[in-house]
DNA sequence: ATGGCTGAGCTACTCAGA
């Protein structure tokens, strides 16, 4: 079974991209993030003449999170942080790998950047109400995997130039601190976990060539519990998309699991 | 040290992103 995940940034202006990605990659599931639309907006049709099934948790403008699907998911939840902000953040689902079932929550977290703003102090108490959510889930049950995009640097092999983002709210200490308190609870990074030392990047950003000149950075995970470790054959970052027209800033991780 | 690029909503420009 392939698993994707991908921030899209606008799933209607990348449509043309995601419908070649998915003729391309063939994944089973394809969790994006940052479609930046409604439901009532989702571009529905067009993915399922491409022959999958959308589970949307929209907003307008900003966030808004997807499952794609070839089969039908179950149990679609799209309350898992409740907050008086009310951003389309997380969505989850459960699916079955052979007769294995599996808690699949797509995330996209606070970017939290400038630090000593509100958005920022928004990103610790997010992480903090995340990790306490998902340490109960793990009591139901123990196989989840956590994928989208995490807006956390985990370590300085993660980023272009380290010392630039120090005081960045996707590497400060306490943040990581925060990513690590998360993988404490029985999970691995799973693309750091299989490839001890690789500097790959999911994302470049738009401006000052960064892409060709490879300034990167590593903010696109998949956590996976250690109960599911040994089934996950293959981790994989696939940078074409990011080469295409009309890019996202980001480039979809894949796993592909037994 | 700064700005640079892209998308949404809307049609001028701000907000947000990382």
């Amino acid at each position: 079974m392939k698993i994707s995940s991908w921030n899209v940034n606008s799933v209607r202006a990348r449509i043309k991209n995601i419908i070649e990605y998915l003729k391309d990659t063939s994944p089973d599931i394809l969790m994006i993030q940052e479609i930046k639309t409604e439901d009532k907006t989702f571009p529905y049709e067009d993915l399922k003449n491409s022959g999958y099934e959308s589970y949307v948790y929209g907003q307008k403008s900003y966030n808004g999170v997807a499952f794609l699907s070839k089969k039908k998911i179950d149990k679609i939840n799209k309350s898992f942080i409740k907050d008086k902000f009310n951003q389309s953040r997380i969505i989850e689902a459960n699916i079955k790998n052979k007769s294995e079932e599996i808690k699949l929550i797509n995330i996209y977290v606070p970017n939290g950047n400038p630090i000593e703003t509100e958005k920022y102090e928004y990103k610790k108490i997010w992480l903090k109400s995340f990790i306490k959510e998902v340490k109960n889930k793990l009591l139901i049950n123990k196989n989840i995997i956590i994928g989208g995009d995490f807006n956390v640097i985990p370590e300085e092999i993660d980023v272009y130039n380290f010392k630039k983002f120090e005081n960045d709210a996707l590497f400060k200490l306490e943040i990581r601190k925060k990513f690590r308190e998360l993988l404490n609870l029985g999970f691995q990074d799973i693309y750091r976990f299989l490839n001890k030392e690789k500097t790959e990047y999911t994302f470049w950003d738009y401006m000052a060539g960064s892409w060709q000149k490879n300034y990167g950075m590593r903010i696109d995970h998949f956590l996976v519990s250690n109960s599911l470790l040994n089934k996950v054959k293959t981790v994989n970052i696939n940078k074409k998309p990011r080469g295409k027209v009309k890019p996202s800033d980001h480039t979809p991780i894949e796993i592909e699991i037994n």
